[in-house]
DNA sequence: CCCACGGTTCGGCGGGCGCCGAAGTGTCCC
DNA sequence: GGGACACTTCGGCGCCCGCCGAACCGTGGG
């Protein structure tokens, strides 16, 4: 086992300026140098120079169109690791003061319901797990499986498991939300979720964050399909 | 989500003394400090600086008996962390070549059988989950889980896997193997295989390190249990 | 009580790196 | 063709940190 390549990979992450750049990406989009120079608080050189060490890295790849360099994760693979090591990091309580009001909304709202990365998380995230766990439709008892019956009432709501796989990808994974402590699902189960919830109208995206808000016929949706109520 | 809590935990391993330091943790034993500083080659006071960090930032736990100092990885989830982010971070053939015959010999013996952690690693880690899979005792289709003809089969070789449960520790996850690039098996199941194994005198340890080697009535075991034959 | 061992504390040294401004390059629009 | 925009390159600055030696402290054995 080699110690050079994960003291590299460990420094990646350990400049803020790196550190913010990854969880921004988290939200599964690609962004342009310049929007993530302005989000991290950096000038144009700067973020130039940390995005560059981040590809080369590994982390992240890019993407040129004219005058503009996108940025993404570099995969699923990538944004696990940097979900489990905020998770691992973030201690309750830990997270410092609201700058302003409008910091203090959007933690709310992010803490309700958001994407992480490609699936669900939030209050939103945990309370679905909890909800197929109950029903039945996802067991943890030997393992973390979708069962028989979970697989035919997934398909009855509109999730087709088989047509959603991609490759080796695990069906279901369990992963540690940061704001609930508690476990929401990733995996194909996961993005099949997150894709219906969005297809069917029953999240919307607030603003230009990770925030997603229930619409009406969602908040219906959830409820008589998942027994799922937010406040 | 906090942008230090991640900067800080991965600056904890950026630097390679204490990167070395974690990986040698890996094989879940306890060591001293001293044997720490002569392990990743560096003087005592420097050892326990940067010790004393990665106790303080919640890697590493301590325990003081006279004057020796013991320091072990601060639970299962450190270690998973240190496991995954070493496995993200190798790249196949990227291991630099070899100083010296013991250290090849060295190699080699992890590469075919070792513990990471509280599993078993290495071909034979892999080899074992594939036997497993291969036997229908754990079952990777729609989800990670150990079968119900599984449990029977493990009560069978003298695996029971409810006594062998803590907590809400996953009975079965999948942890990627970096010398074979293919995952081998941790969680609960993990650890109870590794146990059996070791109680039941089919394996036993290579001199200091994570090395195991099979013994010849493990061979037997092996081959006659799970089919697995390795050279 | 003395000595050895294991480990700690602290100041000094040297190297690395993040940030920025200035100058430059490539793309796009008028 | 010219100007604006997005981004790149590079040198300078200042700060941080890993490592070590020397001195010290606590524990244990003779």
């Amino acid at each position: 086992m080699s110690v050079q390549p994960l003291a590299r990979l460990a420094g990646l992450l350990a400049d803020p300026t790196r550190a913010a750049i990854c969880l921004a990406l988290l939200d599964g989009r690609a962004w342009t140098a310049g929007e993530l120079a302005h989000h991290v608080g950096v000038v144009a050189s700067t973020a130039s120079e940390q995005l560059s060490r981040l590809v080369a890295g590994g982390l992240l790849v890019e993407e040129r169109q004219g005058r503009h360099r996108y940025l993404r994760l570099a995969g699923p693979g990538t944004a696990a690791l940097v979900e489990d090591m905020a998770a691992f990091a973030a201690e309750p309580g830990s997270a410092p003061a609201p700058r302003n009001l409008r910091d203090s909304v959007r933690r709310s709202a992010e803490a309700r319901a958001r994407t992480c990365y490609d699936h669900l998380a939030g209050r939103l995230g945990v309370a679905l797990a909890d909800a197929l766990l109950a029903r039945g439709v996802v067991a943890d008892d030997t393992g973390l499986t979708v069962t028989a019956p979970g697989r035919a009432w997934l398909a009855g709501i509109g999730i087709d498991l088989d047509r959603a796989r991609r490759g080796s990808r695990p069906m279901v994974r369990s992963c540690l939300d940061w704001t609930e402590r508690r476990p929401h699902l990733a995996g194909v189960l996961g993005t099949a979720l997150r894709a219906r919830a969005m297809d069917g109208g029953w999240l919307a995206p607030v603003g230009t964050g990770r925030a997603l808000r229930v619409t009406p016929s969602g908040a219906d949706a959830l409820h008589e399909l998942f027994g799922v109520t937010l406040d």
